[in-house]
DNA sequence: GTGTATTATCTTACGTTGTAAATTTATGCC
DNA sequence: GGCATAAATTTACAACGTAAGATAATACAC
């Protein structure tokens, strides 16, 4: 069958195994979704992956990268549509990002897998990383020039993450009393950071 | 060998191999520590630890059900010791939690872990992760009868535990920019949360 | 003491996994 | 047509979790 694989034969190989990975990876969790399970849903025989990806855990770090990228997408989204306001704007992200958690919670869980080995070798995973993280603190360089804002943004931005992602992974470790919904929680932190970084309380 | 094995007799071997999984998991990850392995490091046979556990799913279970143990007596110890005031109290017990995640990193991302299986099956498991969970709020019964706290005091503890939780969790994850140490994050998020829940503004 | 039932432990064995190595098969060029 | 090339498959293997069977050491009846 082969004569020399054009990149672009090679790059929608490698999305159609992402795309059958990724829902394996959702329905039955990572370790027990099989290379050769991935192979057979693409109708092909078990090594043929691995002309492909080095091996599982490339795999991994690929749909792991494509989840940062979809949450930078929608962060970013929702930055564009945020407004003028820069409030409105902030609250619009943590929105969007919070919608994109609960909504896709696989994806989630897997992007911030505490148990995955050091990213370190997977450039395009630490590429899309970044860009989750850098659209966390962005936005408030805007509030910062106008003097809005008080302190570091870069430290108040990771405030408003981890504000986000605490609440977020107690609900998914299955940690919260039946009462606490992760929302809630995320309203109570995020008007307290905002009344302390703006010093209004908007309700949002 | 075999005389009717004593409860204790049991027990203890049960401790044995959790001491042995525990080190074990920490130092090369759940996924490539081997049953195998556990045995010999025990000095018995490849198939003893399933006379003594269902799986090893069990054994993670019984690990992560130390952690959390341990975990909660940490942050007793740390209520006990607080001191009479209330507010210093609560400071105290945070400072526990944030130590403890921090010197026993291994056990807290296998505790807090989001891709272990549902962990209804292991009631022990659920106890002592319900104790670590009832600590965190239940300090906050005295001020709420006070009435120095304004709102749920549910609500307000899981608050302050998503504060302490997300920082450490990025943190874990690798997500933290060089300059943004967890401590740091902490700081911020629970002055602000002070503040809104109680009016004051102290320094821990 | 001898025999027998009991039971903790060990040995063996099986199906599945990730993946290395060898093999097949299809293409492009002479 | 035949040969180099490279994609895909087949085969093979060590390691895993664990089921099943074999072993051995005790407790008790007599």
């Amino acid at each position: 069958m082969p004569s020399a694989l054009f990149p672009d034969d090679i790059e929608r190989f490698r999305e159609r195994l992402i795309d059958a990975a990724e829902r394996l990876f959702a329905e039955h969790g990572t370790e027990a979704v099989t290379i050769r399970q991935m192979a057979a849903e693409l109708g092909v025989s078990s090594m043929t992956p691995y002309r492909y990806f080095k091996d599982k855990d490339a795999i991994l770090a690929a749909v792991r990268a494509r989840g940062f990228d979809r949450h930078a997408e929608a962060l970013e989204r929702a930055y564009l549509d945020g407004g003028q306001d820069w409030v409105a704007r902030a609250h619009a992200i943590g929105r969007a990002y919070v919608r994109f958690a609960l909504s896709n919670p696989q994806a989630y869980k897997l992007m911030f897998d505490i148990t995955q080995p050091s990213e370190r070798d997977y450039p395009d995973l630490v590429r899309a990383a970044q860009r989750s993280r850098r659209t966390m603190t962005a936005h408030l360089q805007a509030p910062l020039l106008a003097g809005r804002l008080k302190g570091d943004p870069e430290l108040i931005g990771h405030m408003y993450w981890a504000a986000l992602h605490g609440p977020i992974m107690l609900a998914f470790s299955g940690m919260l009393a039946a009462s606490c919904d992760p929302e809630k929680i995320i309203g109570g932190l995020t008007r307290a950071l905002d009344a302390a970084s703006f010093g209004s309380d908007d309700d949002a």
